[in-house]
DNA sequence: TAATAATCGAGACGGTACGTCGCGTCTTCTG
DNA sequence: CAGAAGACGCGACGTACCGTCTCGATTATTA
């Protein structure tokens, strides 16, 4: 009717306005406000930083302590942080977005640096990919939130964007790295080329959450791939 | 489970597991449970199967009016399929065991029938995969459905546990006729070989909805895995 | 949007479907439902009676605690009565609504029966006034409620309308037969009239909730006004 | 009362009576308390009075649009005045002092003068309450924070004490003198009187707003007062 | 033919949560 | 210091559903 959307921020004015003395200041990176040079002052009281990560904290709390998460209510996660509603609702436009910070909070920060050429990246890629499935199949939080996220498209698609995707990209850039160092044939698709390399993997840390995912893992998937899987004929 | 259970049905123990071969008649005439010859007469008024296609009928129809599923409530079901509500919780104790039924309800029925013998039967299966993608991202529904499944532990694992896991059961024997026969190497573990065949395909089925899925792609996934990816073979 | 109204009763269907057997059965007339011959059934459980008394009760025994009843909410009238708060919104459309009944609930049931000619009635009526006035300044409750209902025009418009219009009317009767026994002087307007016996009552009952009640106050104001205020001249 | 008051005015002890003819100009300029002079010299930016106006301003613009007063919160004053919700509370400790002096601004200042004797200033405040009664119904706007004001039993006293008590004290003592000038019977008590001479204008004016005021009431009633209701008068 | 019994649509029930609004206080920056 | 702005914890608003519980009215089977 008249508020409809009072400036809402969902997720990256974390930054507006670095933390001012006494708030907890969580993240690691410190970012120079000099990266934006004209914006408007930002009048009014600041948003607190320290309500953030309590809120953070209450739904990371709460989902440690085995709730179910679609168990989750805002009215819960309010009451549990010591917060208004409306301070949760400020912030966030509802449950979902939520959670995707929660997600991105607890994210394992980065992959790996990769090197500048060749096959070798890929390897890294792949068991970034097995120890983060292991690593996600031990918490159950991270499998709840998964799921959840996953059930609901506009996040999953923000997710995808801003986490799966840039991999995807990294990871195709190894491959024609690898091809043009002549580590793997030139006459495929490299779009097929990295679906024959992860597919392997994310079959077994997502749709298997029982499968194992040993050591050698990502080795073993590679030689088979560079191999082939046709019998003596190739010797 | 949470109280006294005037002796609920829950689908699924009502035809236990044979598939009911369409739909088991939706008019009026009360079926005789012939199967199971001396159970009780099962007195008073006879559940209404008209009733029961309403139902499963408005979530469908729902559905496909494009409600995010997440905002069907049975409130919503049970005023379009014209029901009182007790008749809905009479048959399911709740949305996710409906939901389970309105899949199964609309599953393709069966996958294609395999030969008895090697790597065709895996071309075969990887094909059916790749249709079953094709038919599911055209169909909202289906994209809702999966992903709402997936975020509910329980209902994804019964879904597993009758549609996934005897599919790649049926996969493993197809790998193991195809090693037997000396179409593949044996000196792969099966489950490894299975993997690299299954993860291509789903990944661009499940991961990247938008990734095209050519009529060749399971040709060429496999004839790419039996060259192997080194390059040394073009020589 | 959708629900708007469902058929919201606003009270006179207390009495939709008599006490059914288990409820406290509050009133104390027995309708026959034959008054009513072609009333359509009220399908559906039929509103519990207990619940409308345990909410009525709920606000009278806060407002006797002292409550300012500015400071009674729906959802602690709720919270007291041990109701949902759905249960008081099917029945009154909001707090002001619910309070009209709780008077109508302890009006003090009807004023004396009225004879059938003269002044006498009206000496009846002003005294009643009288006793009114005495029960409401001693009552906190009764206080707090008609200030309550005079800041909602239309409530309070309901109320007079109901309660006071009658009683007027009544009062201007009673005029115009002690006018024709000769009772009074007839050359003067019997709205007039009727504002000089009740005015200076209404004065002191209303206005100055201070001000001193004699038992005699009624004959006192009807004396002065039959022998007027004019000094020696008159004798 | 609430917690710390920082030094807090509530309004009237700073302006008293006196009507600040005119908006004291709206612009910027810091206006000296000349007429306060010996007062503590009151350090710091001095409280601005274009602000004060605003919000009397606003209150009055928004009840005049028809906003039911109940429906007035300090936040849409605020929004409505453009001042900070703490420009309020600094001035008003609630909404209802507020509204206390938004009366008192637009009182119609005083009554009329009075004479020195006698029934004639009985009959010209008596017209006076006509007048008043008039003019009050003829504003949403008074209508309305009248009733609000009686359903706020602190500020009714406040109102009562400032505005009512007086005069009835001016007309205990025109009675008074009328009595003593023989112009009314001195057998009766002098406050009976006065409610017999003020009851019935007020029952018209505020019991019933429908009811008409002609212009020859007051004379009307005085008349019939003192010729008495009895018809023996008229042989 | 009647009695018994489970079903049906409908909707009320005590609850929990929703997302919004207002309260009165606080905290920032600008004059 | 006072000013606008707006965030803060809190609590109430009126609505939507939850899963259960009556209602009167159907339909079957059993007596």
């Amino acid at each position: 009717m008249q508020g409809q959307d009072g400036e809402r921020d969902r997720r990256g004015a974390r930054n507006g306005g670095e933390p001012q003395a006494g708030a907890p200041a969580c993240g690691s990176s410190a970012e120079v406000p000099a990266g934006a040079p004209d914006a408007e002052p930002r009048r009014g009281r600041p948003r607190s930083a320290a309500a953030e990560r309590a809120i953070l904290d209450a739904v990371i709390a709460l989902l440690e302590a085995g709730e179910p998460l679609a168990g989750l209510s805002i009215e819960r996660i309010a009451r549990t942080a010591g917060v208004g509603k409306a301070t949760i609702y400020r912030r966030w436009s509802g449950k979902e977005e939520l959670f995707v910070d929660v997600v991105r909070d607890m994210e394992p920060t980065d992959p790996p640096l990769s090197g500048t050429a060749g096959l070798a990246d890929l390897r890294v890629m792949l068991e970034s990919l097995r120890t983060r499935g292991l690593a996600q199949r031990s918490s159950v939080l991270l499998v709840n939130i998964f799921a959840q996220m996953k059930s609901h498209p506009k996040l999953w698609e923000e997710y995808h964007g801003t986490v799966i995707a840039p991999r995807r990209v990294a990871m195709l850039e190894a491959v024609r790295r690898a091809v043009a160092a002549g580590e793997l044939r030139d006459d495929l698709d490299v779009e097929l080329i990295d679906d024959l390399f992860v597919g392997p993997m994310l079959v077994r840390t997502v749709h298997r959450p029982d499968a194992p995912l040993p050591d050698d893992l990502a080795d073993r998937i590679i030689t088979a791939l560079l191999q082939g899987l046709a019998p003596a004929a190739r010797v």
